[in-house]
DNA sequence: ATATTAAGCGGAGAGCTCTCCGGATGTCAA
DNA sequence: TTGACATCCGGAGAGCTCTCCGCTTAATAT
């Protein structure tokens, strides 16, 4: 009977280990919302949660992979808006629909940006190798190399799409977007304008 | 006597002061080559300078400014040959001396990596907006926003040079160099081409 | 030489991240 | 039902960062 289900995950999570999960998640987000992220610990999410360090690491090496799990279904969402977008606008140029994209992504970064920095400061979260713990990172580079591509078909298979994508999204990291928005003061509006006039020439 | 150095800084640095700076700046330096500088503690660094933790976090808030002091010395020199490169280039175009610039860059922090890194996961140094806290940025930044306008000069004064050079050194940054080098696997020679298309369009 | 005082020292300790492992407990097969 | 066992729990504890504060000491004024 179960023999599917174990097929497709290999082992049934445990009932109290689910319940447990439950809680985490549920304490986090109660302390996240009370105090912000950065200022709530593992341990304080443990002990509101009622369970021991160790069962709360067990599940989540680091307060990162913890906001993650918590913003899952946002991020289904952001790319399903995205994948709407992108079947929508199918006949309009690749570069008007990366400028469409960013436009989607401003707002989804701005809304999130908490949990998605998630717990910078943490141990094992330095051992990677830059930011693509993010699960935004993959996909949206993905996309974007698809357009860049698809805007130098025309002229040269320039093979630097790749590149060009890997810097189109370091420069929308949130640490460079809020660096932008706070420091160099300037509007969501004018950080789009000058993404476009940097990364997409002709827009 | 002394009023004239107490003038150029308020207090002298007292004598016990100054040799307990030069004990940490020898006990850092012999234990990050030892270990290397993320394995390295500054309760371990302190015990190797013989002196309390306090001692130690009086005069470097973090790991990060201690790695600095270490480089201080490096950096300057490092401004001075791109100033002699500069003095030396002038009459050729700027998108040729950016790409000296970049080519210069990219050597000294392949040698510093470690040490500009520094404590990347230090609780404090989290606060600080970016990395701005790097002292390369700023100047970097000055000098990179001149040889953009300059570029720009001709056509039209794009206001966006600064937005150009923050995008610019963001991509050149240690997370994204180290990034495209060992995950994408790039040469350094190919990501100064990369770059320089990406950044500087006819180079 | 002595007093004054700002600067510096150092260690105790709070609170954190993360590990380890003996014991408990759900799950599955028989 | 029961036994076997993989999984999970929990808390002790190592080691870290960083602070606080009473004491010490070097520099200066007298």
């Amino acid at each position: 009977m179960s023999e599917e289900i174990k097929a497709i995950q290999s082992r049934m999570e445990r009932r109290d280990a689910a319940e447990n999960r439950q809680r985490i998640l549920v304490a986090a987000h109660k302390l996240f919302e009370q105090h912000g992220v950065d200022q709530v610990s593992m341990n304080q999410i443990a002990a509101e949660a009622q369970i021991g360090p160790g069962t709360l690491y067990r599940r989540y090496a680091n307060k990162g992979e913890l906001c993650l799990d918590l913003i899952k279904d946002s991020v289904v969402r952001f790319f399903e808006d995205i994948e709407q977008y992108l079947l929508q606008n199918q006949q309009e140029p690749p570069d008007h629909r990366l400028k469409g994209i960013l436009k989607i992504y401003m707002p989804f970064i701005e809304k999130k940006a908490q949990l998605l920095t998630g717990g910078k400061g943490s141990a094992s979260a330095q051992r990677l190798p830059y930011q693509s713990q993010n699960p935004l990172y993959n996909k949206m580079h993905q996309i974007a190399v698809e357009l860049f591509d698809e805007m130098a078909a025309a002229d040269h298979p320039s093979p630097n799409s790749i590149f060009k994508a890997d810097m189109l999204l370091i420069a929308i990291s949130i640490d460079s977007y809020f660096y932008q928005r706070d420091v160099r003061g300037y509007s969501p509006d004018e950080i789009l304008e000058h993404l476009c006039s940097t990364f997409i020439k002709g827009v």
